[in-house]
DNA sequence: GCCAACGTTGGC
DNA sequence: GCCAACGTTGGC
Protein backbone atom coordinates (compact mmCIF):
# COMPACT_ATOMS: atom_id res chain seq x y z
CA UNK A 1 0.00 0.00 0.00
CA UNK A 2 1.64 3.23 -0.95
CA UNK A 3 1.84 6.27 1.32
CA UNK A 4 1.38 10.03 0.62
CA UNK A 5 1.41 13.26 1.99
CA UNK A 6 -0.92 16.20 0.82
CA UNK A 7 -1.04 19.66 1.45
CA UNK A 8 -4.13 22.32 2.51
CA UNK A 9 -5.02 25.29 4.27
CA UNK A 10 -6.85 23.97 7.68
CA UNK A 11 -9.45 27.55 6.53
CA UNK A 12 -10.12 25.41 3.71
CA UNK A 13 -10.05 22.13 4.43
CA UNK A 14 -8.35 20.42 7.66
CA UNK A 15 -8.15 17.68 9.57
CA UNK A 16 -11.48 18.88 12.05
CA UNK A 17 -13.30 19.14 8.68
CA UNK A 18 -12.80 15.36 8.64
CA UNK A 19 -13.38 14.77 12.42
CA UNK A 20 -16.10 16.73 11.94
CA UNK A 21 -18.32 13.41 11.31
CA UNK A 22 -17.55 9.70 11.77
CA UNK A 23 -16.84 8.30 8.45
CA UNK A 24 -17.18 12.08 6.71
CA UNK A 25 -16.21 11.74 2.98
CA UNK A 26 -14.37 14.77 1.74
CA UNK A 27 -13.22 14.89 -2.39
CA UNK A 28 -9.50 16.20 -2.55
CA UNK A 29 -10.52 18.41 -5.77
CA UNK A 30 -9.47 21.47 -6.90
CA UNK A 31 -5.76 20.58 -7.42
CA UNK A 32 -4.14 22.05 -10.39
CA UNK A 33 -0.68 20.99 -10.75
CA UNK A 34 0.10 18.29 -13.09
CA UNK A 35 3.15 16.82 -11.03
CA UNK A 36 0.77 17.26 -8.17
CA UNK A 37 -2.08 15.80 -10.68
CA UNK A 38 0.03 12.82 -11.71
CA UNK A 39 0.45 12.00 -8.37
CA UNK A 40 -3.51 11.67 -7.74
CA UNK A 41 -3.85 9.65 -10.20
CA UNK A 42 -1.29 6.94 -8.83
CA UNK A 43 -3.45 6.39 -5.70
CA UNK A 44 -5.55 3.65 -4.86
CA UNK A 45 -8.24 2.55 -2.43
CA UNK A 46 -6.98 2.40 1.15
CA UNK A 47 -3.59 4.31 0.65
CA UNK A 48 -2.86 5.81 3.71
CA UNK A 49 -2.17 10.43 3.67
CA UNK A 50 -0.61 12.14 5.83
CA UNK A 51 -2.87 15.41 6.02
CA UNK A 52 -0.44 18.82 6.56
CA UNK A 53 -1.44 22.35 7.47
CA UNK A 54 -0.01 24.89 5.63
CA UNK A 55 -0.48 28.55 5.31
CA UNK A 56 -1.77 29.00 8.84
CA UNK A 57 -0.64 29.43 12.41
CA UNK A 58 -0.10 26.15 13.20
CA UNK A 59 1.83 24.70 10.38
CA UNK A 60 2.62 20.73 9.88
CA UNK A 61 0.77 17.09 9.78
CA UNK A 62 -2.16 17.02 11.62
CA UNK A 63 -3.21 13.78 10.84
CA UNK A 64 -3.78 10.59 8.79
CA UNK A 65 -6.59 10.17 6.10
CA UNK A 66 -7.19 7.51 3.80
CA UNK A 67 -8.09 6.80 0.23
CA UNK A 68 -11.82 5.72 -0.35
CA UNK A 69 -12.42 6.61 -3.80
CA UNK A 70 -9.31 6.26 -7.04
CA UNK A 71 -9.20 9.02 -9.39
CA UNK A 72 -11.81 10.23 -11.37
CA UNK A 73 -12.10 13.43 -13.20
CA UNK A 74 -12.60 16.87 -10.94
CA UNK A 75 -16.29 18.39 -11.45
CA UNK A 76 -15.15 21.45 -11.07
CA UNK A 77 -13.17 21.47 -14.11
CA UNK A 78 -16.29 22.02 -15.94
CA UNK A 79 -18.07 24.28 -13.64
CA UNK A 80 -17.95 28.22 -14.93
CA UNK A 81 -19.33 28.95 -11.53
CA UNK A 82 -16.36 27.27 -9.72
CA UNK A 83 -13.21 28.82 -8.42
CA UNK A 84 -11.30 25.78 -10.35
CA UNK A 85 -13.06 25.91 -13.49
CA UNK A 86 -10.69 25.14 -16.42
CA UNK A 87 -12.49 25.99 -20.01
CA UNK A 88 -10.02 24.23 -21.86
CA UNK A 89 -11.16 21.38 -19.90
CA UNK A 90 -14.03 19.26 -20.95
CA UNK A 91 -16.09 15.69 -19.65
CA UNK A 92 -14.76 14.33 -23.04
CA UNK A 93 -11.04 15.29 -22.38
CA UNK A 94 -10.90 15.91 -18.66
CA UNK A 95 -7.39 17.32 -17.70
CA UNK A 96 -7.80 17.28 -13.34
CA UNK A 97 -8.12 14.17 -11.09
CA UNK A 98 -9.88 14.25 -7.99
CA UNK A 99 -9.83 11.55 -5.54
CA UNK A 100 -11.78 11.21 -1.94
CA UNK A 101 -10.65 11.41 1.13
CA UNK A 102 -11.70 9.90 4.73
CA UNK A 103 -10.52 9.97 8.11
CA UNK A 104 -8.37 7.87 9.72
CA UNK A 105 -7.21 9.21 12.45
CA UNK A 106 -5.93 12.93 14.23
CA UNK A 107 -3.11 13.25 15.43
CA UNK A 108 -2.99 13.93 19.55
CA UNK A 109 -0.76 16.95 18.53
CA UNK A 110 0.14 18.50 15.37
CA UNK A 111 3.28 17.63 14.43
CA UNK A 112 5.19 20.53 13.55
CA UNK A 113 6.64 21.75 10.51
CA UNK A 114 10.32 22.38 12.64
CA UNK A 115 10.25 19.23 14.21
CA UNK A 116 9.65 16.96 10.81
CA UNK A 117 12.72 19.49 9.27
CA UNK A 118 14.75 17.84 11.84
CA UNK A 119 14.37 14.57 11.52
CA UNK A 120 17.16 12.62 10.30
CA UNK A 121 16.18 10.34 7.08
CA UNK A 122 13.78 12.93 5.28
CA UNK A 123 16.10 14.76 3.31
CA UNK A 124 14.75 13.60 -0.12
CA UNK A 125 11.07 14.70 1.17
CA UNK A 126 9.80 17.60 -0.94
CA UNK A 127 7.54 19.05 2.07
CA UNK A 128 10.81 19.80 3.71
CA UNK A 129 13.10 21.16 0.85
CA UNK A 130 13.52 25.04 0.51
CA UNK A 131 11.01 26.35 -1.84
CA UNK A 132 8.67 23.28 -2.71
CA UNK A 133 5.42 23.96 -3.60
CA UNK A 134 4.29 20.74 -4.43
CA UNK A 135 0.84 19.74 -2.58
CA UNK A 136 0.70 16.08 -3.47
CA UNK A 137 3.28 13.93 -2.93
CA UNK A 138 4.58 10.11 -2.68
CA UNK A 139 5.98 9.11 0.65
CA UNK A 140 7.94 5.75 1.46
CA UNK A 141 7.80 3.81 3.60
CA UNK A 142 10.65 4.55 5.72
CA UNK A 143 9.63 8.10 5.70
CA UNK A 144 6.17 7.03 6.78
CA UNK A 145 7.96 5.06 9.96
CA UNK A 146 10.36 7.82 10.82
CA UNK A 147 7.32 10.40 10.92
CA UNK A 148 4.91 8.20 12.42
CA UNK A 149 7.78 7.19 15.17
CA UNK A 150 7.71 10.70 16.86
CA UNK A 151 4.13 10.96 17.14
C1' DG B 1 2.66 41.74 4.79
C1' DC B 2 6.96 40.37 2.61
C1' DC B 3 9.34 38.02 -0.66
C1' DA B 4 11.90 33.89 -2.58
C1' DA B 5 10.95 30.11 -5.29
C1' DC B 6 8.51 28.07 -8.55
C1' DG B 7 5.08 26.89 -12.50
C1' DT B 8 2.66 28.71 -16.40
C1' DT B 9 1.79 31.70 -20.21
C1' DG B 10 2.53 33.83 -24.41
C1' DG B 11 5.28 36.71 -27.67
C1' DC B 12 8.84 36.11 -30.64
C1' DG C 1 11.95 26.35 -28.32
C1' DC C 2 13.48 30.28 -25.61
C1' DC C 3 12.70 33.20 -21.96
C1' DA C 4 10.64 37.38 -19.74
C1' DA C 5 6.62 38.47 -17.38
C1' DC C 6 3.33 37.18 -14.47
C1' DG C 7 0.62 34.77 -10.83
C1' DT C 8 0.75 31.65 -6.98
C1' DT C 9 2.54 29.17 -3.04
C1' DG C 10 3.84 29.13 1.47
C1' DG C 11 7.27 29.99 5.23
C1' DC C 12 8.58 33.60 7.96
Amino acid sequence: MAKWLVKSEPSECGIDDFAESPGKVIPWDGVRNYQARNFLAQMREGDDVFLYHSSCKHIGIAGIIRVVRSAYPDPTQFDPESHYYDPKSSPENPRWQAVDFTLERKLNQLMPLDQIKQLPGLESLPLVRRGNRLSVMPVSDDEWQIILSQT
